[in-house]
DNA sequence: CCCTTTTTCGTACGCTGTACCGAAAACAGT
DNA sequence: ACTGTTTTCGGTACAGCGTACGAAAAAGGG
């Protein structure tokens, strides 16, 4: 039986309510203060289900791991491997505070690790080693937080980058870069086709090289 | 000629200060008032310099790209994509808080471009159409960013992380995470390695598909 | 000598994370 | 019922943050 005063909220609610806020406001919305006013409670209460902020963080990051909807494995590794990064892209689009939240920081959450796990099953008729399979993962995260990195900073990039790039592409110091922009346009190939190449490339050659 | 009072100090010492504090304490150590006393200032002058701290931690990233030493192209596409991604990963090991820095930030100074303007020559040879070596570009430097920030966080994970993680092990509902681990041991294949997977089969696949 | 322009930086405000601590609320034992 | 014991609650307080404001200082031009 527990012995002292029950709690009158849970971690659960807190992460909600954090999430709700970084979601909306992006993260330096979520202060103490705002969270706990979110839910009702006084500030400091939050420090009885979550050890301070930096913690508070983490916990987030590995909760809308845990939204994640990792469909079943098919045995097909490109397939599947195909669902994982769609399903982190996805994720990662929802919850545009993940990019910053994720920087520098080493999370290891229950929820990150099932979807490690998942993906070593996706790996697993490859024939690759653990190891290898490791890093073929740790590449393709990577890979797609970049990749959503990009595609959310292209939706918002200030004025004065424009102008700055604008200003370096006539100075004609940069010939390559502006023959790139003026050819290609200045959006990048989609997705599926990137997310291919980086799939079937890399195991293709972990394969014939480990 | 310059009317007013001329300044004691430029932006170039500015940057320097900050870059030093943050190599030395970490990003968080880069406050107003530390920079400002570290160069002999108060706290207000800086903002002579710099419109505020966001931007300073901008051009921090800036002026870090900067230093890296961009070998002459040899025409050798590989070979130059591999010397690019290793100088990215020096200049990322020197300063640590690069990786908490470029989150969710998408900053483009002159000598950024000058490091994708590179990066496009070493891949001329390869046939490829702008946009695509673009996207192969800007998914290197997110292969290396990943990379490094795995590495960084490697030394330093906490100890309640590791006790997580080994008792999700012991808990076997993580079956190929276990294995895994077991198996290679914890340590993830070199650098050289991979780097020399994700840009071979990477431009491989690309000039096959694109 | 003064006027204009620019830099310098002390003061002040609102906000942050969180240490500390008394009050409140539950159960266990008498 | 009453009295510990244990836990949560949340007010107060403090150091530190970014930066708005404005007065003082330092230069050149007339």
């Amino acid at each position: 039986m527990p012995r002292g005063r029950p709690p009158l909220r849970n971690r659960e609610q807190v992460l909600a309510a954090a999430v709700r806020l970084a979601d909306a406001d992006g993260l330096d919305a979520v202060t103490m203060r705002r969270v706990a006013s979110e839910i009702g409670a006084g500030a400091m209460s939050l420090y009885t289900y979550v050890p301070d902020r930096e913690h508070l963080i983490d916990l987030m990051v590995d909760r809308v791991a845990g939204e994640m909807e990792l469909p079943a494995l098919t045995g097909d590794w490109r397939a599947d491997l195909f669902a994982l990064v769609g399903a982190q892209r996805a994720m990662m689009l929802k919850h545009p505070w993940l990019t910053g939240a994720l920087a520098g920081r080493s999370v290891m959450g229950l929820n990150l690790l099932a979807y490690l796990e998942h993906g070593l099953g996706a790996l697993e008729p490859s024939g690759l080693s653990g190891g290898t399979r490791m890093a073929v993962l740790a590449l393709l995260t990577g890979f797609v937080a970049s990749y959503v990195t990009a595609e959310l900073a292209g939706d918002s990039t200030g004025t004065e980058q424009v102008t700055q790039i604008v200003a370096a592409m006539a100075s004609g110091d940069f010939p390559r870069l502006a023959a790139a922009f003026a050819e290609g346009g200045s959006e990048p190939p989609d997705f599926e086709r990137i997310a291919d190449w980086v799939i079937t490339g890399l195991v293709n050659q972990a394969t014939g090289n480990s």
